[in-house]
RNA sequence: AGGCCCGUAGCUCAGUUGGUUAGAGCGCAACGUUGACAUCGUUGAGGUCGGUGGUUCGAGCCCACUCGGGCCUACCA
């Protein structure tokens, strides 16, 4: 076997193997029915954006993902993982059309038909992109039935989905305030929003009123939309202006009369207690113009520039430079009062970054309420699990307070809207053109020029993949529900929550039965990756530099719920390390072992405890990973697993395994239980770190025996009773106290480990003495000491009492100098203190009384332990003075 | 404005239903290498758990207040 562990040399070789043999592909319909199929389980990739490329975010929940499903599948479940991608409209667009402009043309120049052509073009190039690198990351997808949004089973989906919802009247087109993004040109939904905090100017301008020469001021930060302005308001109790009310104002520059209202959303403490109010411009604005019935014009055009109503002086400037003029203007008039520092909050586009524009607009609309209810109600009973749960408030808060959701984009790029406009403006939906124009009597129709917005069509994702509208398909009837989401908290809203309404609406149940939300992956420093700053890790390169199972080790033991993952390249060297303990373990065991092979069952009759002891530890581990894989506590899981396999089968039971192997103490099958615990191990490890563990697993004699064609669909282990043993677990943690406790008396002597000891052990429960004398050979080689034995050691032996044993190491040493007498003289105030709180806690008669019985005898027993200690080291500090 | 999360060793983080002796990895120090692994081994130093007050026989863990950091939701022009 190679001396030097090199994960590049196997990786992609057990990938290609694990294709080749279609270990992943599940099984549905009637083939699943049959007997040994094992129980579905079912998890839904989040479909990357097919725009670009795996960033490390995609890489955790990967490894995340991947883990489960590998488990589930090595438990003998009929485990798919669905792999596919997103269209993702409006960024897949702005990529192609920056390929257009790049091109000296544009979009609009192409045309929509060759726009789209180009456009297929580019996602079949980045397709292959994003399923290469889930390969290389080891993801066991099921390829075989890799979805994409905008196939031709998914548009179905939507279309019906749709036709659905509007003739359920949830679905509505309708003229609305909305966020429109000039640069993108669209309308955009308000979680794709994001408000900014902006340092900009509130402006206190004068109106005159009506008919007398009095002034109003009002205060706004947007004085362009003054050209657009159908009132002025005041609070109803204000008693500045309550007498003025039902009069008129004069709006300047354009010199149209209007009328002063009350209304209470006016702030009077804000400003100067008066809003100007822009119907077309502005959401609060919006509603106070709706209940005073008033009308307001457009001003600013779905361009951002300023349209014909703004007046000659205006229209065409952009928005920004429109503000400029107007307060020139209001200023040549003398109607600016002040102006003031403001920080306020500002939409800006997600996408493009820009402030939204709140516009009147015609959209269609989907009215989420009904559908909120039953999300809200599911979370509520128990029956879609949040994980961490301190998300539910935060779903009760969102979807408590739920508005229409704005589902038409102005966008080429995605599912054309299926409604169809005849001459005289009738609309149609449907299905298709041909039952559009049977509805219409007409084939002279129009179909609607945008799209769906994308989470629209990810919102159907875990049964639309499945044949959903076919509620004969073999997948949905087998895989639906699906078992668990595995994403980020940065899109529960955007997909989770609407997963979840659509889910419940159209299937009747919860699309999956918990989500584990996984924090966001930052840097060592804990600052958020961008590209920006240049902080950015690619998971490919990372693969390259420290292996694919080092990656997800490091990815999946750093997700703790609830928390970002700020990813550390020295611990990801520490799990290459890890995986470099591995190998060499496994490198050590073959090369040791023999004729010894793999055992599928293993008789336990006639072996010694350290071969028990290890045993049973591997079937706790056993047990205690499984339950956290199953909790979703991937880092516990992890860690266990670590410490397994370095802290206690590495460090300990391999030293235990030496002396046997080498025939200087043999033991009774040690080979075979070390070869079995290895195969076990690795299968534990598998859906972790499952390259490494495949490679050396396949070179393990006799596992041809074991009736699996790979690891990765070998029998994952579980917790056996016949392997537990606590009395071997009491022996050998005896042992492992002796051993450190001697190890740390020669240390901390400076004794070289060279110095041959003799051991002595004076004192301690005869059972506990004689158990451990059976274990001469290890406790010897690995304190390199001799002679272990019961009874008296020298007058000059240093002491010390550990696991209810004195015992004694007789060495030949010169006195204690100086140094050590002051270090043992610290350790004795330590335990005096020790002691003082243990007795006094002891003498408390509250604490006897109201204590539990064990916690009582625990505190007896250490305070035992304590004062035995106190007086070894009295005694030597005599001995040495 | 409302909500959520975090503050534990030099760094990054664990710490289950409160049980008295707070852990890990990295880093650091000393020692160790012909026999699995220097991507290693052994040993060690280092925290009183942001602060204050409370509940309790007992608090890192529960409660109140408080300071600091982060995030989300929200139409104050």
């Amino acid at each position: 076997m190679e001396k030097r562990f090199d994960p590049q040399s196997y990786e992609r070789r057990w990938q290609a193997f694990w294709r080749d043999h279609h270990l992943f592909r599940a099984r549905s319909g009637a083939d699943a029915d049959g007997a040994g199929a094992g129980r579905p389980f079912c998890i839904m990739i989040p479909p990357p954006n097919v725009t670009g490329k795996l960033h490390i975010g995609h890489a955790l929940q990967s490894a995340l993902q991947d883990l489960v499903v590998r488990w589930k599948r090595m438990q003998g479940f009929n485990a798919l993982w669905l792999p596919g991608t997103d269209h993702a409209g409006i960024s897949t667009q702005l990529m192609v059309e920056r390929q257009l402009e790049a091109e000296g043309t544009s979009r609009r120049e192409v045309g929509r038909e060759r726009f789209e052509e180009r456009t297929w073009e580019w996602k079949h190039k980045f397709h292959s992109n994003i399923r290469q690198q889930l390969e290389v990351l080891g993801a066991s997808c099921d390829w075989s039935r890799e979805r994409f949004t905008l196939d031709d089973g998914l548009s179905t989906a939507v279309r019906t989905a749709f036709v659905r919802l509007y003739r359920e009247g949830l679905v509505t087109r309708g003229e609305y305030m909305v966020n429109w993004s000039p640069a993108l040109q669209t309308a955009i939904s308000d979680l794709e929003v994001e408000t900014r905090e902006v340092k900009g100017k509130l402006y206190h301008l004068a109106y005159p009123v009506a008919d007398s020469d009095q002034r109003l001021v009002v205060a706004t930060t947007r004085p362009e939309t003054l050209l657009g302005d159908a009132a002025v308001a005041a609070h109803p109790d204000d008693p500045r202006y309550r007498s003025l009310i039902g009069g008129f104002a004069v709006l300047p520059i354009l010199g149209r009369l209007l009328p002063i209202v009350a209304d209470s959303h006016v702030d009077p403490q804000f400003g100067t207690g008066l809003v100007k109010v822009t119907p077309c411009h502005d959401p609060a604005d919006y509603e106070i113009a709706r209940r005073h019935g008033l009308v307001g014009e457009k001003v600013i055009g779905p361009d951002g520039r300023m349209t014909a109503a703004a007046g000659p002086d205006y229209a065409g400037l952009d928005r920004y430079e429109a503000r400029r003029r107007v307060l020139e203007r209001l200023t040549a008039d003398g109607l600016v009062v002040r102006v003031e520092d403001h920080v306020h909050n500002v939409g800006h586009s997600q996408r493009s970054g820009e402030p939204i524009e709140p516009l009147l607009s015609t959209q269609w609309f989907c009215d989420m309420t009904a559908m909120a209810e039953r999300a809200l109600e599911v979370v509520r009973t128990g029956e879609l699990e949040l994980r961490p749960s301190s998300w539910d408030k935060t779903w009760e808060h969102w979807l408590a307070d739920i508005r229409p959701w704005c589902i038409s984009r102005q966008l080429w790029w995605g599912h054309r809207i299926p409604a169809w406009y005849d001459r005289a403006g009738g609309c149609h939906v449907a299905l298709d053109r041909e039952e559009a124009e049977r509805m219409a009597g007409t084939d002279e129709l129009e179909q609607d020029p945008d799209v769906l917005d994308t989470w629209f069509s990810s919102g159907l994702w875990p049964f639309s993949t499945l044949g959903w509208p076919d509620p004969e398909a073999p997948d949905l009837g087998t895989f639906y529900p699906t078992d668990l989401l595995i994403t980020g908290f940065d899109i529960l809203f955007f997909w989770v929550a609407r997963m979840t309404m659509m889910g419940l609406h159209f299937t009747g149940e919860t699309p999956f039965r918990a989500v584990h939300l996984t924090g966001l992956v930052r840097d060592a420093d804990g600052e958020k990756m961008s590209k920006m700053k240049g902080n950015t890790l690619d998971p490919m390169d990372l693969v390259e530099e420290y292996g694919a199972d080092a990656l997800r080790f490091t990815l999946c033991a750093l997700d703790a719920p609830g928390r970002d993952i700020p990813l550390d390249l020295e611990r990801m060297a520490g799990y290459r390390a890890f995986g470099n303990k591995i190998w060499n373990a496994t490198r050590f065991a073959l090369s040791r072992i023999g004729e010894a092979e793999v055992q599928a069952e293993l008789d336990l009759a006639g072996l010694e405890a350290p071969e028990r002891w290890i045993l049973s530890r591997f079937s706790r581990t056993a047990e205690e990973v499984g339950a956290r894989f199953e909790s979703t506590r991937f880092d516990e899981a992890c860690n266990r697993l670590y410490h397994f396999f370095w802290g206690e089968l590495c460090d300990w039971y391999i030293e235990f395994a030496k002396p046997a192997l080498s025939g200087a103490a043999p033991r009774p099958r040690v080979g075979e239980v070390l070869l079995t615990v290895l195969d076990r191990s690795l299968r534990l490890l598998h859906p972790v770190m499952p390259h490494l563990t495949e490679e050396l697993w396949q070179r393990l004699p006799g596992i041809s025996r074991l009736g699996f064609s790979a690891l990765a669909v070998a029998r994952y282990p579980e917790a056996l009773a016949e392997w537990r043993d606590d009395a071997a677990e009491q022996t050998i943690e005896t042992v492992i106290g002796v051993v450190g406790r001697v190890r740390s008396l020669r240390a901390e002597r400076g004794l070289s480990p060279k110095l041959d000891g003799r051991l002595f052990l004076e004192a301690g429960e005869p059972a506990i003495l004689e158990s451990l004398v059976g274990q001469r050979a290890l406790v010897e080689s690995l304190t390199g000491s001799s002679a272990l034995q019961c009874g008296r050691a020298g007058d000059h032996a240093i002491r010390d009492r550990v696991a209810g044993i004195d015992l004694a190491l007789e060495i030949d040493l010169p006195g204690l100098d100086h140094g050590e007498m002051e270090r043992l003289r610290r350790e004795l105030e330590r335990l005096e203190v020790e002691i003082q709180s243990a007795e006094g806690r002891l003498a408390n008669p509250q604490f006897i009384d109201k204590a539990p019985p064990q916690v009582i005898a625990g505190n007896r027993e250490r305070l035992g332990e304590l004062q035995e200690r106190r007086r070894l080291l009295v005694d030597q500090i005599r001995s040495g003075a």
